[in-house]
DNA sequence: ATACATACC
DNA sequence: CACTGGTATGTAT
């Protein structure tokens, strides 16, 4: 089942060779957008041609440059992992082999094939609905959307190449007789209304995605009425025709990941059925692009693609070794589930919005005075939305995107919960100013941190989750479930309200229970619930807080400290547990630094044992930290102006280290971690 | 906690 | 002329 070793490589490299020989003669194969890859309704499309035309319009133009400069970093980090793979001794591939095939046992037994779950989504749905209202429309390229950015385009237009995310005047250029639509949501509301209405009748539980698609458990519908899923779905399908003379495709299967890939398979107006079996589900991904996966887009494809020579899902298991050797556990676990067919298949716990923001785009400009009353119209704008919803919350960021399409965010965590536009403009205006002189093309602000949002143990699901892990100890279901569902709203208007909040989606995901998040939760609630002066301490005080409401967070530390060290969860968990006096054996005995040959006890980074430089940078990393950490210790309380220059001058140092290791260890997680900042 | 990046529609 | 907007989440510091 796994292959091993240096052959992967050679073919790469091959691969790389010929395109970059194409690449001088035919420049527009480099550049790569989110809306040339192919559609539904595109197979017959020129894509060369439409290539060739996008590149045309595009090239020169700062958000050209912009997309070379991002691009050039992926290509970047795609060369130093290449590199690093061509690193990995015959030894470090058979222990990354081992514990890839474990990880694999375990998620191969959490495989749940008892659930039927069926994707709806709507054919070119902004389209459509304006079709209907519109029928002179009807067989004509159209398009919803203006001149910058489109929506979506209907299957006349998408003949051209015409696509949704593609600006309108490039599609204009593909296309010249296109007609263009102004995007309306209240129409797309009213409809999308009427077809969750039919969803209702098969699962009243239904997971409202965007207005346009949801998912369904329909396992009880198929048991009571003893239907097949197929009829279901085309029983489901009719009706929201009869209800809405929309078209609608569905895709069934047994998780929510695969029923969205099967969803788009006989687009528009179709359905595609995979069956509750494994094989049939494992022959499905076995040729299955990885970029269908939901959560998988352009860069992780092409990282995926450049390094590892991994086209397909099943090649996530062939590769399953370089897989655990270069990803955090959660990615390499949503790599290899994606490999395995594996999907979520539980009915989703309620979740409530994280965050709400407003944003708008304008002719760049630095008129300061002109910044200052964009900057005040979104703050009424945002806040008019928040009291719509009746949130308040206590972190601000400011998005400004620069003239040359850089992106910058600036946050603030304030002691008090905010939400009106005054109390927003002021605090706004302050990352503002700190960011003067500066030439922006947008401005936008976000508040999260709810009032009453994580608070409440209580009605926090994720709370619940890290509970029942820990006493049931069941960590192959916990480390298997992914989120599967693309979640996107975008729409921001008051008829959603409700489903908000009672829709579910997770959204991407390489993500698991047990990494990062959950215990940032826990160690934010332990914070949280006893701040009354906004000065928060991370501390073993905590156990006040949380005893009262359940078993206690001593023991949710001090079982994942156990898991910390045996599974080597990631960095960040790792660091959290950092102690002054395990790093001071530690360094001073470097040889117990690395567990079972691999890992670092501090930190839970893998470095294979054949990197013996790698190796002593990271430990000059950790002892460079600890300096660190006393320096700013030292001198932060006893003269607190100073400190802030002293700190800087130490972090500026560790920061160097730290970039300089990134481009030569790399053993670990992160897709990021050979990006080189300039 | 903050910054940045990726992804989804 | 000219490349969106809203939300979630992963990774690193």
């Amino acid at each position: 089942m796994i292959v091993k070793g240096a052959r992967v490589l050679d073919g790469s490299a091959n691969a790389m060779m010929k395109g970059k020989g194409t690449e001088d003669d035919r420049p527009w194969q480099s550049y790569h957008t989110v809306y040339t890859t192919a559609k539904a309704g595109m197979e017959l499309v020129d894509k060369e041609k439409v290539q060739r035309v996008v590149y045309e319009m595009s090239k020169g133009s700062k958000y050209f440059q912009n997309e070379e400069r991002k691009e050039a970093f992926i290509k970047q980090k795609i060369d130093n992992l290449r590199i690093q793979c061509a690193n990995l001794t015959q030894e470090d591939l058979a222990h990354y082999q081992k514990v890839a095939d474990r990880r694999i046992v375990e998620l191969e037994a959490s495989r749940d094939l008892s659930r039927i779950w069926l994707h709806v989504d709507m054919d070119a749905f902004y389209a459509a609905v304006e079709t209907l209202s519109n029928p002179t429309l009807k067989g004509k390229p159209m398009a919803v959307g203006s001149m910058s950015m489109l929506s979506t385009a209907n299957y006349e237009a998408r003949k051209f190449g015409v696509r949704a995310a593609m600006p309108g005047f490039i599609a204009r250029k593909l296309c010249p007789e296109l007609i263009f639509v102004p995007t309306d949501f209240k129409k797309y509301t009213y409809y999308s209304d009427l077809t969750r209405k039919v969803f209702g009748r098969y699962d009243p539980n239904f997971i409202a995605g965007s207005l346009d698609e949801a998912y369904l458990d329909i396992t009880e519908v198929c048991r009571e009425r003893n239907v097949k899923s197929e009829e279901i779905a085309q029983e489901l399908r009719a009706g929201v025709y009869e209800e809405t003379g929309l078209t609608c495709s569905a895709g069934v299967a047994p998780n929510r990941l695969l029923a969205k890939v099967c969803s788009d398979i006989n687009k528009p107006n179709g359905q595609y059925v995979l069956p509750n079996d494994r094989m049939a589900v494992m022959t499905f991904v076995s040729s299955l692009p990885i970029r269908k996966i939901g959560g998988i887009g352009k860069v992780t494809e092409h990282i995926l693609k450049g390094v590892f020579g991994i086209n397909t899902c099943e090649q996530m298991l062939e590769k399953s070794s370089y897989i655990c050797a270069f990803f955090s556990q959660s990615t390499a676990d949503f790599f290899c589930s994606v490999g395995l067919g594996l999907g979520q298949t539980d009915s989703p716990q309620v979740r409530f919005r994280k965050s709400i923001s407003s944003e708008r785009t304008f002719s760049a400009t630095k008129d300061e005075v002109l910044l200052h009353k964009k900057l005040e119209e979104l703050a009424e704008m945002l806040s008019a939305d928040m009291q719509k919803e009746g949130l308040s919350g206590r972190t601000l960021t400011l998005k400004l995107k620069t003239a040359s399409f850089e992106v910058r965010t600036r946050a603030v965590t304030l002691q008090k919960y905010i939400s009106s536009s005054e109390d927003i403009l002021k605090h706004a205006k302050k990352l503002l100013q700190a960011e003067l002189p500066i030439s922006v093309r947008l401005i936008g602000l976000r508040v999260s941190q709810f009032n009453g949002d994580k608070c409440s143990a209580k009605s926090d699901p994720t709370q619940k989750t890290i509970t029942n892990f820990i006493t049931s100890g069941d960590v192959n279901r916990n480390c298997s479930s992914f989120p599967d569902v693309a979640d996107h709203d975008f729409v921001s208007n008051a008829e959603t309200d409700m489903s908000i909040d009672s829709r579910q989606t997770g959204q991407l995901d390489w993500r698991d229970p047990f990494d990062g998040n959950y215990l940032s939760d826990v160690d934010y609630q332990s914070c949280t619930v006893q701040k009354s002066d906004g000065v928060e301490e991370v501390q073993t005080s905590s156990n006040d807080a949380t005893s009262s409401h359940y078993s206690g967070l001593t023991e949710v530390l001090g079982s994942t400290s156990y898991l910390g060290q045996v599974e080597g969860i990631n960095v960040k968990n790792g660091s959290n547990l950092l102690e002054d006096e395990r790093l001071d054996s530690c360094c001073q005995e470097k040889t117990m630094l690395w567990l079972n040959d691999y890992k670092c006890s501090l930190c839970g980074i893998e470095l294979p044992p054949s990197f013996v430089e790698e190796r002593l940078e990271h430990s000059d990393f950790h002892l460079a930290e600890k300096l660190q950490k006393e320096e700013s210790s030292i001198h932060q309380k006893s003269v607190p102006s100073q400190s802030k220059g002293q700190k800087d001058g130490v972090t500026r140092q560790s920061k160097s280290k730290k970039q300089k290791l990134s481009q030569k260890e790399g053993s670990y997680t992160p897709i990021d971690y050979f990006f080189v900042k300039k």
